[in-house]
Parts: structure tokens; C-alpha cells; sequence
DNA sequence: TCCGCAGCCGAACTAAATTCGGTGACGACC
DNA sequence: GGTCGTCACCGAATTTAGTTCGGCTGCGGA
């Protein structure tokens, strides 16, 4: 699906989205113009879907960061739609995963502090119907990889 | 913190990153020589942390998505820290969490397809001996928030 | 009031993005 | 085996953006 020069681009990317088509073309060896057409061609085809910067959540008041594991019932495409769907609206929610196995859904929640946090689950979540039980963990330490390198 | 204007540039960075300097002066109102100072300024107070490209998974043959809560022990510093560095050096694990409460690390994996999953919990996770429990759950979908609106 | 500082602006210069016509490699088809 | 069409890439030319820096302005302190 993608060659060579490609996974060269979208690492890059990956590392660094600001840098410029011409820095790109150089460490990939090829002209800017071409190199301006794969990454046009990268977005096209939905490979990149885009450019984010990563921003101190601290810096952001939210300096409070935990993993919600909720279970909800009935397990019906409509309740899961719902709850997916509201949930996602709370200025509080970071990420929501509709998962199976041992949980619906996991919710990344990130505050200002513990208070704002109990506030969350005990205003938003535990006064769902739908909500049968959730699990809490607050968040220490986060490592996130920005590029993922192929499987061996 | 972070005045209106800071604000402003970091939702726009957070939504695009790669859009040009001078659109964000032009969207602010700002003059382009003091939009590009602002932001040299956010990132050498580390707010922005870094700009990445958010690439499609199935794209780079991973089609597949898992959350894995593990619990380790003894849960002493070493044996935590130890794990965390090693646990996300492998190439299946995207992010991983160091958290209290119901579980002690949660690690998000993503391999080719569910054979890939399977190997990577039983030749890389239930094969440790720190590890005394995990359960896995399968990602269906994932709603994330780029940008992060202020709390009521 | 006056001074100093901080933040912003705009002009000038440098560098990058973007467009587009040309070129060569490759494969299909006679 | 030759010819034609296609595709990707390149490089020059043009448009646009990044970057630097001197000066202006408004504000707070003396």
C-alpha cells in the first residue's frame, strides 16, 4: 500500500508536522515538487488525516488525568450509539473507546484537579441510567509514541 | 497562564498544525511577525509540545486495536519503571499508562490482526513474571478530541 | 511628568510553496 | 523489436510565506 518513500514521509510527519515540504524532500532525497505531490496524494487517500499540535494539558488547567472504564446496559447498537455520542460532548472527555472484553467503553477524562474529577463521575456518569458500573484510574505517567516503526 | 490570544493560537495549531503562520495571524487578527513570536514563545514554555501527523492505522497494517490493563507486582518502583520503559519499546504498543486505581499499567497495542494480538500477549506480556493479571479489550472504535474546549 | 519596558507592527529580505512544461523509464500492444 | 502512452519525477519560474529588525505605542513605576 505504501512504499518506501512514502513510510519515509509519513515518519517524518509523524516526528515532525511543521517541518517544511523542502526539509522533507531533502531527507528523503527527492525535489519538493514531487515530494509536495505524495503528501497531496497522502492526505487524498486518507493516509494522513492530519496535523495536530501536542499541547501541555497542564498548561491547559488540566493538570488531573484518569481512565474510566464503564460498563453500561443493555449493550444495544442504540444505548452504545447514545452514550458514545454524549459522552464525547463533555468538555471534560479527552477520548472515548467503544471497546469489547472486559469493558464497553474506556473514557479519557483530564481536569483541573481531583475534585473536578470526582465531580465528573459522580455528576456525569454514575447518574446515567444506563450506567451499570465504572472502574477509575488515575493517569501518573504517559508514553506515547508518535512514530511506529514496521513489525519485524 | 495563558492569555486569549495564546488561546487562540493553540486551538488553531491543535486543529491544523501545518496551516501557514500567517493564516493564524489573519485569524487572530494579529501581525504575522507577532503571531510567529507567540508561538515561538508557547513552545519554549513548552505548552506546545511537538506537532504530529495523525496517520490512519489500518494504513500502516494495523488494522487491529487493544487496550490491556495489567497488574504487576511487586508494585515497587523498579519493577514499575522497568516495565514501562520495556513495555513501550515494543513495536505493537502505541501508549502506555502508569495509573492507580483499578488497574496498575494500561497499554494500547495495535498489531495486524488478531493473531498479532494474541502473540503479543502471550509471548510478550503473560511471559513476565512481574505480570500477575491483564485483561484485554478489543477497540471498536475511537472518538478523539483535537482540540480541548475551556471548562464551564 | 518622564522614563523604561514590553508587546506589537510593518517593511525589507530570505526562503518556501506551488505550478507546470519537459524528460525518461516502463509496459502494452502491435 | 519497435512504437506509443502513461506515470512519476524533476527543475525553473512565479507566488506566497517565514523571518528579522527598527521603530512606535501604551502602560507602570519613579
Amino acid at each position: 500500500m505504501l512504499d518506501e518513500l512514502d513510510s519515509a514521509i509519513v515518519r517524518l510527519l509523524q516526528e515532525d508536522a511543521r517541518q517544511t515540504n523542502r526539509e522533507i524532500a531533502r531527507k528523503t532525497g527527492i525535489a519538493p515538487s514531487t515530494c509536495l505531490e505524495r503528501i497531496r496524494l497522502l492526505r487524498e487517500r486518507g493516509v494522513i488525516r492530519g496535523y495536530h499540535a501536542d499541547i501541555d494539558l497542564a498548561s491547559l488547567n488540566r493538570g488531573v488525568r484518569a481512565l474510566v472504564a464503564a460498563q453500561v446496559r443493555p449493550l444495544s447498537r442504540a444505548v452504545i450509539d447514545a452514550f458514545q455520542q454524549s459522552i464525547g460532548e463533555l468538555p471534560e472527555v479527552l477520548s472515548v473507546y467503544v471497546t469489547a472484553g472486559s469493558d464497553d467503553f474506556l473514557i479519557e477524562v483530564t481536569t483541573p484537579d481531583i475534585d473536578g474529577l470526582h465531580a465528573f463521575l459522580a455528576d456525569r456518569l454514575a447518574i446515567r441510567r444506563e450506567v451499570v458500573g465504572f472502574r477509575t484510574s488515575i493517569i501518573f505517567r504517559h508514553l506515547r509514541k508518535t512514530t511506529l516503526e514496521p513489525l519485524a
